[in-house]
DNA sequence: AGTGAAATTCTGTAGCC
DNA sequence: GGCTACAGAATTTCACT
């Protein structure tokens, strides 16, 4: 992925969206000082440049009812199958990310449930059922402290 | 966290905003069969209700020159002073997720850097110089297979 | 790349059903 | 809870610099 060259007021953007991808333009525009239509320009040269991927809602998982959040990690008996074994998982709705990794787990997810019956049954009934997925290691996340952006860089070239 | 009881509308309308938080609420009531007013009324509810918790940017990490993505299961000496490290984590902009977990790790992590040797001065020069963490185990991310919402379940009472 | 202006579209409130 | 209507604001395009 090619490095793209940002400058403070693609940086105030992308700061402010951050926080809040709502913003309108103009108010972007105020706040550094130029018009709108070079914030709507910006934006989408940023977008082209995949810099942006897009913009989500947050949800709050508990307050749709899930209210247990679990992270495992996967070994499965046949490496070379793993980019089946994640497109097993996509289907999973429960698992919201999915990273290959190296060391003693071949995949790592994090899953919501909505109880530990739930998690119990996805384990179980649907992730173990997998052909390729021989073993599992489960950690409960007690609390999600924190789940931000990254930040943006001070200088690119 | 109390339930909030979603119907169909509410549904569609967490649907829309989780895959473009920036879809014009008139869009939305078109595709609903309602006034955009009704649309306001209901994201503002459901905003109130803390459902909605706000709206992201997503921002694309590897345009941005983070080429590495790691995991890192942390654990701490004295796990009676994991709230004080999870403020101490939170200081290091690298890290974008923190959890509290059950099992052999206390606190599991996610890491964007730059590259190894960023990565292994994240580790070495900042996490393992906390007073607390007494040991740490580091995945290494090859490939973010996905990374989404929570399904907006079907009933809710 | 940025601007200003114009046309279109959206937001958010208010009064009513 | 929903609607229409309205005023103010934002978006988006475009000719020009």
């Amino acid at each position: 992925m090619a490095k793209i060259s940002l400058d403070a007021v693609d940086r105030k953007i992308l700061g402010f969206l951050i926080k809040n991808a709502r913003m309108p333009f103009l108010e972007i525009a105020r706040e550094c000082g130029v018009s709108g239509a070079a914030i709507h320009q910006r934006v989408k040269k940023l977008e082209d440049a995949g810099v942006i991927l897009g913009s989500r809602l947050q949800v709050n998982p508990k307050a749709m009812g899930y209210d247990v959040c679990a992270i495992i990690g996967i070994r499965i008996s046949d490496p070379t199958k793993t980019v089946q074994t994640v497109e097993h998982l996509r289907k999973i709705p429960e698992i919201t990310e999915c990273h290959f990794i190296t060391g003693k787990y071949n995949i790592l997810i994090k899953l919501y449930c909505t109880n530990n019956e739930h998690l119990m049954h996805t384990i179980f009934d649907h992730i173990l059922k997998l052909p390729e997925v021989s073993q599992t290691e489960t950690f409960i996340s007690l609390i999600e402290s924190f789940d931000r952006q990254v930040e943006i860089p001070d200088l690119e070239e």
